[in-house]
DNA sequence: GAGTGGTCTAGACCACTTG
DNA sequence: AAGTGGTCTAGACCACTCC
């Protein structure tokens, strides 16, 4: 299953990943100690450190000294700062719903068939979907997924991605998000964009692109999404 | 020097972190082996590695095999991409010119003490500056910094801090910025600011404002830094 | 071939949590 | 006291670069 030209470490966190993404060890539980993983794999315990501490950069797994190491995964408002990284205003306690409003199952455009490593014949899934915080609607979004890896999604309940995409991609389709690359800038709104973030035409938008990786580094997802620029927040922090 | 509670491979890595900073090992030269590194500071190889891993992981060395483990700072081209996130349009060859307008040494704003976490009674220093690519001014930038770590900057000659401040507060100050907070949003110009940047009153502007800390996690400087909308990109991985 | 970093071992002892 | 992760050792051998 793993490449057996890697790095034992790297098969080892690899294989952790995987079970973390199939659900094997539940979000806040623990995963096997580092001795029984040692055990397990025929290596020595300084080589699991070393695969777990990989996992612990990638906030997949969190060490707890004297407990265990923890699935550390979005069960919730953590996912939200992740990858939600909008606020409206200063208050940090918001909780943006989600709104799916048309899936199909599509050619997609050049530029996202690049991001998402697509052959030229290859389909892909358009989602359109709102973000609201109350009763105001922040963002919308236009989000494309290779249809391969996503078996099925046009048949589900919308009512099942919500309210966030990242733990149903998970749940439903094993695939675990583990990072991405975001490109913020601003443009106008266009009329059908003004009316449904509730501006007027010409008004200045954020738009955030975005193209998510899975454990593996494949990308997964792409996504466009626009909100009002006033009150708009992003934070990010620079090495 | 060096806190002794603290792990080995903490007080290897502010040691090695240090004398980068003091700029006893020049930049793309090779910081001794590891091996000697080890024998030097009495520890095992291990522990050399360890101390090393955090470095390359904050950016600040660069380790290439088979030939050494190199200071990596931001020479230029890097700094660049490290810390000025902003490209009109898709160039990549940007190289933006730096020019300080105004510099005093003054009672900092409330928020700004606060983020360089300041003393009340305790002076900044501010300076204005604009950068610009070509003729063009990009970005209007106000800075803050602490006056007791910047002792002498108000009487250097400009010309000492340009075209980039980060690498003459390293050569000058002894402060090394290995990280910032940015937080973006949008305003809507001034008149002022339109003068400055050349765009028409009210039109949307990316406000950026950054606080930036030291090899010892001390905040060292804050930036609030405006430019014209249009064009404007903004990249960022998010894990 | 000599010198560098990269991987890995098989332990030891310490610090913290839980019963 | 038992079990966990955290630090550290004193090596070994491999992969890569340079001469």
């Amino acid at each position: 299953m793993t490449d057996p030209r890697l790095p034992r470490y790297q098969q080892i966190r690899d294989f952790i990943a995987r079970a973390i993404a199939h659900r094997e060890w539940a979000t806040g539980e623990p995963i096997p100690t580092e001795a029984e993983l040692a055990k397990v794999h025929g290596v020595a315990i300084g080589t699991v450190r070393k695969a777990v501490d990989l996992l612990v950069s990638e906030g997949l797994v969190e060490r707890v000294h004297g407990k265990g190491t923890f699935v550390r995964r979005p069960s919730f408002a953590n996912s939200l700062f992740r990858f939600f990284r909008y606020s409206s205003d200063e208050s940090e306690t918001l909780m943006p719903g989600g709104h799916v409003q048309d899936r199909r199952r599509v050619m997609p455009p050049e530029d996202v068939r690049k991001s998402l490593q697509l052959a030229p014949n290859q389909y892909a899934i358009q989602m359109k979907r709102l973000r609201t915080l109350g009763q105001k609607v922040v963002l919308a979004e236009d989000i494309w997924l290779p249809a391969d890896r996503f078996k099925g999604l046009l048949d589900l309940d919308p009512a099942a991605l919500e309210p966030l995409l990242y733990p149903a991609y998970e749940t439903l389709f094993k695939v675990l998000i583990v990072r991405a690359e975001e490109t913020l800038s601003i443009s106008l709104a266009n009329a059908s964009m003004a009316k449904i973030l509730g501006v007027h035409e010409g008004a200045p938008l954020m738009a955030i692109e975005r193209c998510a990786y899975d454990q593996d580094g494949r990308p997964v997802e792409w996504r466009r999404s626009h909100g009002p620029a006033a009150g708009f927040r992003y934070r990010v922090e620079v090495r």
